[in-house]
DNA sequence: TATATTAATGTTATATTATTACACAGTGTT
DNA sequence: AACACTGTGTAATAATATAACATTAATATA
């Protein structure tokens, strides 16, 4: 099992507020909805959010600029991350395969580089948005 | 086979650049670099790598917010890419593995989706900077 | 040819995302 | 006390990316 890391005040404001968001969160929008609880500045939300990804308690999608929390039991995965993004209505989840990460925990390029970490992002439609 | 494409005067020239670049460049370094010859705003150069992109001879590494040329005979895998990035010198190779592609290419998450195009990025220390 | 259409360009301004720099406060260790 | 370490607050600025609008070039098609 992991660490339970306790998480400061501003981490944890900013926290509370992605993992009860049903989308990727960015930055400025984090600020905006902060600032009535005292967070004022993108430094403080930076700081926040540099550290909950540090932690595994978020994930960054990259290709995004955004941010949503794990569900992956705080994550054991935060170094091996895959998302499924639909290129319509933006609806993020994080994918956890066992054989997916299996795979590619243990992918080997010609070179022989060992990777300790990798993000995957898969784009496509989603099912609501497939069908209409 | 695909498409050849036939670069106009500003996705030549930064096309060049990039593909003559050991490194990814980001894209207010490749304005610098090409004012001299004619291109003057940040416009010009998004657009271009838009459309280079688009076209797949070059790719963003979204982790890093810059591009590099493809390599994979330009590129039938525009949509399906795979680096490996060192996070110490941040050299950054483009993954040419058919195994992997076709274990991504035929990926399904439990939804069902199906996706229509992946990114990977894998993070780790290239040969060199793991033997120092 | 004329003309409609699309793709690319040039330019200015602005929006969005992220970091530098510095002062300070709390906590634990020696 | 002195030190290291982590987090905070604040202001300024850097880096990345897009909006809006006018113009020109290339392509299609009538
Ligand atoms: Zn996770
Ligand atoms: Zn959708
Ligand atoms: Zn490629
Ligand atoms: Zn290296």
């Amino acid at each position: 099992m992991h660490k339970e890391h306790i998480l400061t005040k501003n981490q944890q404001i900013i926290f509370d507020l992605i993992d009860k968001s049903p989308e990727p969160l960015k930055a400025y929008s984090i600020l905006f909805n902060v600032q009535k609880r005292g967070i004022k500045a993108p430094l403080q939300v930076y700081r926040a959010l540099d550290k909950l990804v540090e932690i595994g308690k978020i994930h960054k999608i990259e290709s995004r600029n955004a941010f949503i929390a794990c569900h992956n039991s705080s994550c054991q995965v935060a170094k091996a991350t895959a998302f499924s993004i639909c290129e319509i209505c933006e609806k993020v989840t994080e994918i956890s395969s066992a054989g997916l990460s299996k795979y590619l925990a243990n992918f080997k390029d010609k070179d022989g580089m060992k990777y300790s970490k990798y993000n995957l992002e898969f784009f496509g439609l989603c099912k609501k948005c497939n069908t209409r």
